[in-house]
DNA sequence: CACTATATTCAACAAGTGTTGAATTTGCAA
DNA sequence: TTGCAAATTCAACACTTGTTGAATATAGTG
């Protein structure tokens, strides 16, 4: 029972750290990490500006904090998710099912906690700077585990095609997740920008062959 | 004659007003609006602070100008490559090669300008908030004229996922563009992020399968 | 030369920045 | 209750931000 931090229902019992972090992540998917001011998180929070501090310590340490806290689950259930099916003879469709869990899982929660998340993570994933320093730490090892699922059913692919094929397939998912809302201007509204329901059935299918094509 | 404003090559003749938008190209790629401050623009581009607000006003114009500068150019000649080969009867790889002309044009100019262009592109694709102020004012009409084109080619093809498809196109471009340096990392130099030849080889076949299945 | 418009520098402003230390309140155990 | 540690507020600091107006330099024209 998460609440956006931003908006103003009546849950306003739980923690105040909490409201902190989601404020921020909010704010940081949103505006980037030099677009928000500490002040601003604060007021979202409704909390006073040395609070954070109090809890964080600096404002870096605080994007860090939003940013590791649900990082860690995604990783693990990503891993969950493909050593669960480990024995059963894998598809090139179930390997990629896999990697764009965080899609089904923002779509099945319905949490808008999970949705500002999801369009920080994209934000990380297309800066130079941040994917650098963060991405690193937690999702490079899944990502090496799904290369290697995908030469055993792939098993002609070179490395280098594997390899930028799958930044194809990381650069679709990073522009899903950041909901810019342009494909629904450029649809006139056919098409949602937060509807991950049918960006995901529709993404599987595209990336497979795209890869089969590339890699087969 | 173009060059990087940040870099100490000695091709210092060059007006300090063009200096002032390559810096500011660069630096803006780099850390976004937010993260850049007037001043570090003057000093990348060796110039008094006072001088950008001079030749541009506000930072907010700079900003603008730094992107509308080659946007026009790139719009105009994605037009030219759909028009020259309007009569030709086209296949749906020549319309998605013509989309992904930006990996093209800065590939063959080698020019760090156009590379750091891109990498701002990206950057405003990307963005919640830029996305909806900048992108549509140039861009649309071309995006509009290539779905069109994709109609010709998959007649069968309804309008969502003729969209849907579309935005997974962007979204690999928008992350090539970016240069994050990621791919180099997880295929340990195998690939490299600024090799926009191999980037645009591979991603036409890859995109254009998967359109085929999703809009076939 | 003088004249003028443009380009560039200098110094400074008001507002906002992250951060901190001390004071105050709160929650909870003894 | 009292005592104590955690949580929260308050006020302020040193610094940076974008922006501006006046002063100076530069370049081109008559």
């Amino acid at each position: 029972m998460t609440k956006t931090a931003a908006s103003e229902n009546n849950l306003k019992e739980i923690n105040k750290k909490d409201r902190i972090l989601d404020a921020a992540e909010e704010l940081f998917a949103q505006h980037g990490y030099d677009g928000v001011t500490i002040r601003q998180i604060a007021k979202a929070a409704e909390v006073d500006v040395a609070l954070a501090n109090y809890h964080f310590g600096k404002k870096l340490d605080l994007f860090h904090a939003v940013f590791d806290r649900r990082a860690q689950l995604l990783s693990d259930t990503r891993r969950q998710l493909l050593l669960s099916e480990q024995d059963a003879p894998q598809t090139l469709e179930q390997i990629i099912e896999a990697f764009l869990l965080p899609l089904k899982m923002a779509q099945q929660t319905g949490d808008a906690g999970w949705r500002n998340y999801l369009a920080l993570l994209a934000y990380v994933m297309t800066s130079p700077v941040w994917n650098k320093i963060m991405m690193d730490k937690v999702f490079d090892k899944r990502v090496h585990e799904f290369i290697e699922a995908l030469k055993n059913v792939l098993p002609n692919a070179n490395e280098e095609k594997l390899h930028w094929c799958y930044h194809y397939m990381s650069g679709a998912l990073a522009l899903t997740l950041a909901q810019t809302g342009r494909i629904d201007r450029l649809s006139m509204g056919k098409c949602e920008s937060t509807d991950f329901d049918t960006a995901y059935k529709l993404m599987v299918p595209f990336l497979a062959e795209g890869f089969r094509k590339v890699c087969g």
